[in-house]
DNA sequence: CAATTGGTAAAAAACGTTTAAAATTTCAGC
DNA sequence: GCTGAAATTTTAAACGTTTTTTACCAATTG
């Protein structure tokens, strides 16, 4: 183990200087800085980080919750936050809660302890538990991420969910379609309930009936969007297109009508939230609203050093990102029903 | 800030004895150790872990390093080792090195400072570089995953390779193939090379010619390969078969099929390395050879701790898993070609 | 009854840095 | 050459824990 004070005595210099020429060379003559480098080079030494935090009250480390790490919205979110804080000097402790508050509450603990600088938190929603021990917990910045809630005043980064729910229903709407379906996301997060809104209003605008037999809750999860896709087809009369409100619940979606033996957009058209990268591989290829997940992470790690560095304070606020339409080929027209010219080269 | 000084004050008692309550509780009587807890209760004390490593001479932070983190197969590593690590304790350190040797590198001499207690490494195969710096940092104990190498005497717990590779082609053989493509990651990493291998002894044991031709070298990358396989189809005599050494270039090659106007499996049949979640969304369905991913990465963290805890000293060794064949329907026959009985009813 | 033992608690010494304060050197201006 | 200021370097005091050493007290033993 090779620490700060062989450095400085193979440059026969006091430690201070070593200290110096790390932290600040300008401080220091060029000829003892020379020095120090040709000892630190030959030793190879690297401050230790655990005196270096203790000492200067910061750990050079963000924490990072996501809900779920093997959804790509997550995963591509925990790509550019790890790129971008690594550009601000910054690693990430990456946590997983896996859905499960508990295990957020648990992470949130760890973090506290490991007396992180800051937290990117897309929290599970249930926040009464986690609510309290972020509060109890001393002052780290945190930066909410893809789910916000209010009360705390944090900073938050989202996608402005109501006008993307729009989008998609309304470009059902345009097809032609009637009687469209909803998967929806817990209204118990923020996520859930804006998308919900956002799908009433596209109805409502377009003179639509709202109808709760063709709207179901499925968790955001493949398996409950399966199963409610089997029930929603089997109603005496099935919707002609089905808007899935993430990425998840399109794919359940998409494995549940191929085995009802339902064909894509012939029989029933898809639309759902969240682009991700094979989104073309799938038959059909599907349509989707894209989240800018990159500016997402990016704006993140920008609040959150700003906050860590204080040149940002005061309560926070929710910054809205918004989403862009991509039009594969899960959407056609219902069965029967002329398109629009304008819709058929979009 | 609250201290260990605060929490001794309040309970009446020396710091000492708050420390010993915290971790080793038997050491101190009832009556004490009541009032401590109950002290750290109401300040909310969390002891700071950068003082404590400091002094203990560990972290509790291991460092994972992935290659690239979209591709399933490490987002799947990732969520395991770090359910897994944090059941031991530990937290995870985050570091994605896209393929990037020079990112790995720097990744590692961040690790380094930071005092991690072991690393998880998932190399680039570059290792000129990196094993370098893995070679000079001190003593910290790193198990190599996915992608091994030898001469630095590390453990690791890679994929049985060949033989994975052999179950892939025999499988296109016994429907049939004669004429079976490759498309290859660099043979410059061992799962290129070994997968070539298990490819070759697979054409051997059947009799069947080595086609240089018929192999294309893609990287490992979904761009490579859609490139290769519009080389491919684009012989005079293409293959009716192509084995993907893993997802990402069968993804790559599924979208040049689709493109070219080839039909999976009618005109050629597909088979890869790499099981995922969404792989029976494809239409086709793809037939895969599955990893243990799951159990790498506990085997990991299992070999890291018992590294860090010294129960396990000496060079190390290198652990391999057994893959698995998933049939789904990327695989037919050859055009006019009879299938053997045996296979069509897998 | 003195001496030894055992158990519990407190005091004090680390751990490896950074940084404020003190000391030394350098150097310009007179 | 002297003075004071500026530049450079060193000394020493933190940072918040854990852990070794020391102190204390009671109980047991010779």
């Amino acid at each position: 183990m090779v620490t700060i004070r062989d450095v400085a005595k193979l440059a026969g210099v006091s430690v201070a200087t070593v200290s110096n020429t790390v932290n600040d060379p300008k401080r220091v003559s060029d000829e003892l800085r020379e020095r120090v480098l040709k000892a630190i080079e030959t030793l190879n030494y690297a401050p230790r980080a655990a005196a270096r935090s203790l000492r200067k009250q910061s750990s050079g480390l963000i924490g990072l919750i996501v809900a779920d790490i093997t959804n790509p919205f997550f995963t591509e979110l925990v790509q550019a936050v790890e790129a971008i804080a690594g550009q601000h000097g910054y690693s990430v402790l990456l946590c997983n809660s896996d859905e499960d508050p508990v295990r957020e509450a648990k992470h949130l603990q760890v973090l506290r302890s490991q007396w992180v600088d800051g937290i990117i938190l897309a929290t599970t929603g249930e926040v009464s538990l986690s609510r309290t021990s972020l509060l109890s917990q001393s002052r780290v910045p945190v930066v909410l991420v893809d789910r916000a809630f209010d009360g705390l005043g944090l900073d938050a980064v989202v996608l402005n969910n109501r006008l993307a729910a729009q989008q998609a229903t309304q470009h059902l709407i345009r097809r032609g379609h009637r009687r469209i379906g909803l998967l929806s996301g817990p209204t118990s997060v923020t996520t859930g309930a804006d998308r919900l809104t956002g799908y009433r209003e596209a109805l409502l605008g377009s003179q639509l009936p709202f109808e709760p037999d063709l709207v179901r809750e499925a968790g955001f999860r493949e398996q409950q969007a399966y199963d409610a896709t089997v029930e929603l087809m089997r109603l005496s009369q099935p919707p002609t297109a089905v808007f899935a409100a993430n990425n998840l619940m399109a794919i359940g979606m998409m494995r549940a009508l191929s085995d009802l033996g339902l064909r894509c957009p012939d029989d029933v058209s898809v639309i759902s939230i969240d682009d991700f990268a094979w989104a073309n591989v799938f038959r059909p290829r599907l349509t989707t609203i894209a989240q800018p997940v990159r500016e997402m992470g990016e704006m993140a790690v920008r609040l959150l050093t700003d906050r860590i560095s204080g040149s940002r304070s005061g309560t926070g606020s929710t910054h809205m990102l918004e989403s862009r339409l991509v039009v594969r080929e899960s959407c056609a027209a219902p069965m029967g029903v002329a398109v629009p010219l304008s819709v058929t080269t979009p």
